[in-house]
DNA sequence: AGGCTATCCGAAACCGGTTTCGGCACGCAA
DNA sequence: TTGCGTGCCGAAACCGGTTTCGGATAGCCT
């Protein structure tokens, strides 16, 4: 309230000078003595002189600011990662000063038009895109648009934009390895639907892991349900009530993982002795499972850091071809995973390690 | 790329009409005919013109923006509750196509120079504090700059602002009184550091449960840690090594019982059969603890709506003051609370609900 | 026919900055 | 003394919209 915040013709006033010689003054033009220069500088510290941002945006031509597209949550489950994703963009941007803008949109049609508003508005100079489809509209939306943007996963046809993706075909290939160097013969797969690149994906991973050691595809050992805790417990259920269910289960996500553990535990079952489980993420949470879980961790500490820059970059006009970054995930091996046993019980004990 | 977006001056040449004609017409002046205001409204469609929204805020004066502080987070623990946060600030904001900015700051010295910087720099039109301290800084700083604000969470002093919380005291005594109702004499607290108010709150609500059930004061019943699981375990530790530890524990957020169960594992005390624990926040994943964790749940799927409704409100000129708002925790009892029990580890088994 | 009002649109100022251009005053060399 | 280049600042256009104001045209009435 009180008096409007002062603004470049009340400092020029107050300086005795005009709007442009300041102006230039604060942005370090040459033309501008240095000892006026100076003076003006003091002044504006002085009077808490701030540039109104949406008038020197519209003036230099660009909006300084991107735009974090937040997908919908399914459901009470919480999504864990956007703090820390929306500090590390936040991170990249502050080092010029620019601005995160946060949406919600997934695929849906009015979703959709409300990016290209977004967009044509000029309101923002470049976006991320979140949990992309197989065929993502949006993608091509933005390809149309021929708006800067990065993608946090991959689409099924990846070539042509930028995008950064943990490796989820090669991390179920590991998981697969280690369950079959445990002696399982028969793993199961918990999956989502295969709309979501990241779950066919892992699912390929899955396959090409037995294939790799030797196993058959069981095509009742895969089963497909939201990735919610109640999608894992119902298909873990499934699964165990198989006439011949299997020893191991591979689980597209932690929280499907955790509501699988649920279906064993009704069924008497010890995850980690009777049926192995991992899971996919790398859930903090998951240290306090029961028992705690083993997972494939994604390395996202950097995630939001290394988004931002990206996207940075594309903005200054670098080739968003050269950004496909592809980051591992590692096991985290918990208590959750074990070697196979016989009816009794009996479990072999082995070494554990529970990094981070 | 290809040719720039159409702005109005490329839409008013294209229809022959001026700029300003153009502007009323989309506009629903009364003084375009409507023959005209549909004409231009039509060829608005076809070239897909959407106004620069920079220009359009920087002429009508306001931003249409409001800025959510994100507190900066600890460790890896994420913070789950955000993402739910933003979809519901984002929700209010949609219905006038306000934007949402997401900073991350907290009650530090440059972060506070950032905040000013920010609010006096026009882009935004009003902000949203996270998890205040007792007396935080970033509350007494928008007072100063005359910028409309809304606070999840109270200060120690919180009249004359607007804010939205729940009752942490409230809760804390309703855990006491439903522990001495199953019989518990020697209850310990687990907290946070008491800079925030949230921890203070609580903390007088088990004193106040405590008198009120006729138990007394034991101070090293009242352990104090950072608010992590590690914290919690730290602290349960402390507690149950205590020549007379408690048959109770009220933790001050689900990750430090989450901790604390830890704890009780470690030494062979089983929870909610032994020593009962109870949390706070009602973290979705406390249901696949080991137990699974009684906690008191806050009624959050609606905070970001009321929040930004609040903060749109005192916008619009609404008294800050009017929006005080503080909302119940409920208790949702799921395994880790239960009656004394003798040291034989006989329990007597209850009625559980497991809402939510 | 003349005047008056209502209708509709154009002209121009403005929001608060940035940036190009031109000109004044000065110093220096011829 | 004249001329010229240089340093320094002011004038003005511009970014892309909104909004006030004034004027032209048309219609209506007497």
């Amino acid at each position: 309230m009180g008096e409007r915040s002062v603004n470049l013709k009340a400092l020029a006033a107050h300086l005795g000078l005009t709007v442009s010689t300041v102006s230039r003054a604060l942005n370090d033009y040459a033309d501008i003595s240095p000892a006026t220069r100076k003076r003006v500088k003091l002044a504006a510290d002085q009077l808490g002189y701030r540039p109104n941002q949406n008038a020197r945006r519209l003036s230099i031509g660009t909006p300084e600011t991107i735009c974090y597209l937040m997908p919908r949550q399914i459901g009470p489950n919480a999504q864990p990662f956007v703090a820390q994703l929306l500090a590390g963009l936040g991170e990249a941007l502050n080092e010029r000063n620019w601005d995160l803008l946060v949406s919600q949109a997934d695929a849906s049609v009015g979703d959709l038009a409300s990016i290209e508003r977004l967009v044509k508005s000029g309101r923002i100079a470049g976006l991320v895109i979140s949990r992309p489809l197989k065929n993502d509209p949006r993608v091509r939306l933005m390809q149309n648009l021929g708006c800067p943007f990065v993608v946090h996963g991959r689409t099924e046809k990846c070539d042509g934009y930028a995008w950064y993706d943990v490796d989820g075909e090669d991390a179920f290939v590991t998981a697969v390895n280690h369950l079959a160097r445990l002696g399982h013969r028969r793993i199961g797969f918990i999956g989502a639907p295969l709309q979501y690149q990241f779950a066919q994906e892992r699912l390929d991973g899955y396959n090409r892991g037995l294939t790799h050691n030797g196993l058959s595809q069981d095509p009742e050992l895969v089963q497909i349900a939201e990735f919610t805790d109640e999608g894992g417990t119902a298909a873990a259920g499934i699964l165990m009530d198989l006439p011949r269910p299997p020893t191991a289960i591979v689980c597209v996500t932690d929280m499907m993982a955790l509501g699988a553990l649920e279906a064993l535990h009704a069924r008497k079952i010890r995850p980690g002795t009777d049926v192995s489980v991992i899971g996919y993420d790398g859930l903090y949470f998951g240290k306090h499972a029961h028992p705690p879980l083993t997972t494939l961790a994604q390395p996202q500490a950097h995630a939001g850091r290394r988004l931002g820059d990206i996207l940075l970059s594309i903005i200054d006009g670098a080739d968003p071809t050269k950004f496909q970054e592809l980051q591992r995930a590692h096991l985290v091996q918990r208590s959750t995973d074990g070697p196979v046993t016989s009816n009794t019980g009996q479990t072999i004990v082995s070494e554990r390690e529970d990094s981070l």
